[in-house]
DNA sequence: ACCCAGGGTCATA
DNA sequence: TATGACCATGGG
């Protein structure tokens, strides 16, 4: 038998069977599939409650003028930095997040140098700069440094909630629900990677009205699934 | 005009 | 601990 884990009774290999269901429904999402690991960092700051459209036009104007480098950002004055990340909106507090991820990533010697380090102690030195919190600390843990952990978001809890997976998925605490849910996946960068991608793009796509879209494909690992 | 988007921080009760 | 206000742009 395996240890005692809370809720694995009724939805035994449920988070595995979500990820299937999700990647046969919406496909492989390639989220960040060329582009340095600063790049994905920046554009993990840049997305903070924004459209992925609008972080994108951001990170091109910045492309253009050859400042995805830590360096560069630095050396920008502030002022310029914020009129060319002003499409991804919240320009004033972006801009100072990533010169801190800028300054402390250069002190630290560049990414390269941060694979030393285990996973727990990036974290917390990443959610301990200004505006980088655990969501976006994990998004870069996960795919600029490709370190095996779940990003826990608002969609996540939802689907969570929903599936019956994790009923008490959106009150409990961000370390908690993306431990135990790491717990029971393999330790796969990639893997992890997809499923974040692949629970955003279903977030936006289905179940939108409540409690469950009919015919969505997740519905028949439903809890709240009926008859219609 | 209204709502939302791949969050985070700070003030208040 | 738990809401609420605020940050700002762009598309549906």
């Amino acid at each position: 038998m395996p240890s005692a884990s809370a809720g694995s009774s009724v939805h035994s290999g449920g988070l595995r069977r979500l990820y299937d269901v999700l990647l046969e429904a919406h496909g492989p999402q390639h989220w960040w599939p060329g582009g340095s690991a600063f790049e994905i960092a920046v554009g993990a700051v840049l997305v903070q409650r924004t459209a992925w459209r609008n972080a994108a036009g951001a990170i091109a104007r910045l492309a253009e003028r050859d400042l995805i480098d830590p360096s560069a950002i630095l050396d920008l004055p502030v002022s310029h930095l914020q009129r060319l990340i002003r499409p991804a909106g919240f320009f004033r507090q972006k801009s100072g997040t990533l010169r801190s991820f800028s300054a402390w990533l250069v002190a630290a010697g560049g990414f390269d140098s941060l694979q030393a380090y285990p996973t727990a102690e990036l974290r917390a030195a990443l959610a301990a700069l200004r505006g980088i919190g655990p969501e976006t600390a994990d998004s870069i843990l996960l795919y600029a440094l490709h370190r095996p952990v779940f990003v826990v978001d608002a969609y996540a809890r939802r689907l969570l909630t929903r599936t019956g997976i994790r009923p008490d998925a959106g009150a409990v605490d961000y370390a908690s629900l993306g431990g135990w849910i790491e717990e029971q996946l393999p330790a796969d960068a990639a893997l992890l990677g997809e499923f974040h991608a692949l629970i955003v793009a279903h977030g936006k796509a289905r179940c939108r009205p409540r409690p469950v879209c009919p015919g969505c494909p997740v519905e028949d690992i439903c809890v709240y699934a009926s008859g219609g």
